[in-house]
Parts: structure tokens; C-alpha cells; sequence
DNA sequence: CACAAACGTCACGCTTTGTCACAAAAAACT
DNA sequence: AGTTTTTTGTGACAAAGCGTGACGTTTGTG
């Protein structure tokens, strides 16, 4: 379903072994005509802000992302709210077996989506080995992002979260590939910093202090607050990880602050 | 840092809806004689605390917990760490498509273990559409369960985790239904407190302070550190999920305490 | 039985991050 | 254009939770 959204971990060519490399949607699976057509449907458009469908509703429809961008996001009782993931085009959402979506999805902006019958798709997936297969590799793929993410939420500073994401986010919007150029990659955040800290586990007031601070560092650029130049991949990347090249200094940062 | 995936599967709590019912291991799968023989291997012991299988190791095999407990982790570079999952009997671990496994796997007790051939278990799947389709419900499930653990890591509270955890290690516990008694349902806790730290994204002597809070508010009782009594199941799941009927009233706390 | 080695708990500063408050900038609307 | 509303950015402040270190307890072992 989808390597979609967030921390897209680099893709190996070792790990496509069986896979066909990038799978993008449920296309390009072997199916005869018949179990083809039972899939197809209209696409939906579905308008900036608007919702796709509810926690709680009956999950009997998965969408393929055509374009835009999606978030997916559960609800504490007190309003607190984490985003489990953003999707673009190419992805699944609502993959699940459920009866009942576990969290809402919602357009970031104006998004086009294939509705995929999901009685339909399990019929299909009867006759197709290959389909079980595919969807089976789509929610361990996942399954795989979510575990990271989990990593990031329970074990990684602030800053190492928001250089993850903004890593995570260059990378599947170049595609999935490593990115080439050394030189500054342009990151187009659609969502508002709202989402992307509730998607990091931090405030809106944390994600604008770091952002702040690597732009004064000279990791990134930030002309449109939703334009991000990634100067520096590299050292991104090491923040992203723990090593800390800058906090690694803080005697310094004493002698500044104190 | 790359980590690759997989799932590893786990039915935990109220999982099993439209399910057939709670599914232990891959057992009760309609299978032929042929198939289910391939799958077939002898038992293999792990004694406590050692490793299953490393991060970064071929993910050859699938293990489907006997008995003992298991634990998952993935490490930062510099030495943090977080528990995935803990597993116990009937669940399956390695679940993956990918070709190494994306975290540690760890005995926390002694524990039995039914190896599963993975490429003998694609075999199978390609013949049996339920084989796959069982393990699609499998990462299903287990993605729902890293979701919410998500939403734990990034948005509750220290006492909202712990309370969280209590619970739902009593509901594994219990076999998956609801706890009957609103007596004081005992829990047993096979890990250590920093595992459970690790898990939760807290420290261990946060673990242990919100412990010991819990205990001294009469929610519930410590004997022998890893024998939990809940004896206010329902105040630990008003905790649990952000009501905060406690800390609501601080001074009786604090006069109390004084 | 005694010792060692984990494991668990507690107390104390202190950094970090969330909260609150407000200004600036964009975007949306008339 | 002008006005309202949303989004974004900063600063001051304080509390939550963490790190450290000491201590008590259990477990395992000679």
C-alpha cells in the first residue's frame, strides 16, 4: 500500500528482491481482466480540509492517493492529536481488515482518490495470490515506517525529529531514490506546521524554534515557511540520527548562553 | 540507518473483530497436508536474554512463540533504544517481506520457539489465498497496535503510558476478553523496568516513580516488583486515556503525601 | 551462609520543552 | 483595496521529567 508517507527509510536495492522495486498503488499487479475491472471505480475529488472519512466509520473502502496530500490522525477524549502518517500520490490509504477505520483521514490540500470496494478487493485477493501478496508487502512496509516512527516519537530529541521529517519528506517527494544532488533540494511542506508537530509529538512552538535554529545555522533555507531549502543533507542527516555535530559543542553553547 | 522491516504479528487486545475470532499463531489455517507439513519444524529453546535474531540479520525465519516472553528493539546509533513489542504465546514475530530484520528480537524469559522457514511460507501462500490473506490480518492488526502505541509515545503523559501499559499487558493477559472481575485482576511482568521504559519512551525511574504514585493513590499494589495487582481497573483506564481524575484533585494528594 | 550482581527505588538539581502571551505575516473574504 | 481570520514566529516563564548518585532489595552463585 504504501510507502507513503513518513520516515521512508532508504531503500536498499537489496530489499526489492521480490518486490518490483517502488510499488506504487495496487497497479501493475497481474491481474486478469475480470478482477481488474471489479477494482476500477471513479475517482473522487475531495477539497483542501475536507475529511475522506472518520474514525469509527465502517472501513469498507481502501483509496488509492491520485494526487495531493492526505493526513491520517487519532483523537484522545481531551483533543490531543497525533498524525500517523502524510500520504501523497501513489499511496493506499485505509488498508486494514477491519471493520472500522482506526483514525480519520483528511485532504491537506484539494486530493484526487480512487476508491477501491473493499469486499470487492478481497474477492479478488481470493483469486489472486498475487494480490494478498502485494498488499501483504504494502502494510509491511508500513508496519516498517510506523516502527520508526516510533523510535522517533519515544526516543529522539526535538531536533532530531524535525530533521528526520524533513528528510523523510525530501526523500519521497525526489521519489524514493537517494537524492543526487548535493546541492540544495527544495522540500514543499502542503501541510501546516500544526500537523507536522503533531505528527513529530511536539508543539507548533517547538517545530518553529528548530526550524528557526537550523535555518540560523545554515542547515536550511525557508523562504514560503512551506518552502524548505535543505542546504546541508549531511549534516541533517547526522542530527537526524544522535550524533550531534552542534550540540556535541556545549561548552560553547554554555559560554554563548551563560 | 537503514532499517528494513517486516511485521511480526500479535493479537492483542480487542483485535479480533470481524476476525475469525482471536488467531494464535498460524495455526487453524486451512491448509492441505503438504503445505502444513512444509511449515513444520522442530521447537527450538532460547534461554532468557538472549538473542533471537539481530537487527541487520537475514530475515530468513519466522518464529512463532511457544511460551516465555519476547521482546523487540531497535537501537540509535548511539545506544538509545526502543522496545517495539513485547510477545508472548501464540504470537508470531519476523513477520517480514523484506530480507533482514528491522529490529533485535530478544528472550525475556525463557522461552519456546516454532521456527517457520520463510521461503517455505511463501510457498504455501502462493497455494493457499488464506495463508496470506491470515497474514495480512496479522500486520493489519499489528499495525493497529503500532498506531496506538504511537499515539502513546507521542501524546500521553508518563501516568497515561504506564496506566496504558498496565492495561493492556492485563488484557493480554487474560486471553484478550475483557477482565471480568472488577476485583483486583493480577499482572505479571516478565521484563524488566527498563524494558518497560524503553517501551513507553520514558526513563526508568520515571517508570518507577509513576509506579510508586500509583501504588501510594491505592490504584494498585506492588508486591514482588513484577507481580502488579490493578486493583482500580477503571481509575487506571481514566488514567489511561487522559482523564485525569487524580491529579484533578493535587491538594488531598499533597496534604496526604505531607 | 555469605557475597556479588542485578534490579528497583528514592532524592536532588537542572535542562528542556510546553504553556501563555503577543506580534508579524499570509491567506481568505468582502 | 481593506478587513478578518488563520498561520507562523518569538520571548518569558515554569513545571515536568531527566540524569546522577546513593541506597535498599532480590536473585543467583560459590
Amino acid at each position: 500500500m504504501h510507502r507513503m508517507d513518513h520516515l521512508k527509510l532508504r531503500n536498499d536495492d537489496e530489499t526489492c528482491h521480490d518486490h518490483d522495486g517502488l510499488h506504487h498503488g495496487l497497479q501493475g499487479i497481474d491481474l486478469d481482466g475480470r478482477s481488474r475491472l471489479a477494482l476500477m471505480a471513479a475517482a473522487k475529488h475531495v477539497e483542501a480540509k475536507q475529511p475522506i472519512f472518520y474514525q469509527g466509520d465502517a472501513a469498507d473502502t481502501l483509496y488509492e492517493v491520485l494526487s495531493g496530500a492526505v493526513k491520517l490522525y487519532k483523537l484522545l477524549p481531551d483533543g490531543r492529536r497525533l498524525v500517523t502518517g502524510f500520504f501523497f500520490a501513489g499511496d493506499v490509504i485505509g488498508l486494514s481488515l477491519r471493520q472500522t477505520y482506526a483514525y480519520t483521514a483528511e485532504a491537506i490540500t484539494d486530493a484526487g482518490l480512487r476508491p477501491i470496494s473493499r469486499s470487492r478487493l478481497e474477492r479478488v485477493m481470493h483469486d489472486n495470490p498475487g494480490m494478498a501478496k502485494r498488499l501483504l508487502e504494502c502494510a509491511s512496509d508500513e508496519l516498517e515506517q510506523a516502527h520508526e516512527q516510533m523510535v522517533l516519537l519515544g526516543r529522539k530529541t526535538p531536533v532530531e525529529k524535525v530533521c528526520s521529517f524533513l528528510l523523510a519528506i525530501a526523500r519521497r517527494q525526489s521519489g524514493g531514490h537517494d537524492i543526487e544532488d548535493r546541492e540544495t533540494a527544495g522540500v514543499r511542506l502542503p501541510m501546516p506546521r500544526a500537523d507536522i508537530a503533531d505528527y513529530l509529538g511536539l508543539t507548533v512552538e517547538t517545530v518553529c524554534r528548530v526550524l528557526s535554529r537550523l535555518k540560523r545555522e545554515g542547515l536550511i533555507t525557508v523562504s514560503h515557511a512551506r518552502d524548505i531549502g535543505l542546504v546541508d543533507m549531511d549534516g541533517l542527516a547526522a542530527y537526524a540520527d544522535g550524533d550531534e555535530p552542534l550540540t556535541a559543542a556545549p561548552v560553547e553553547r554554555m559560554a554563548l548562553a551563560g
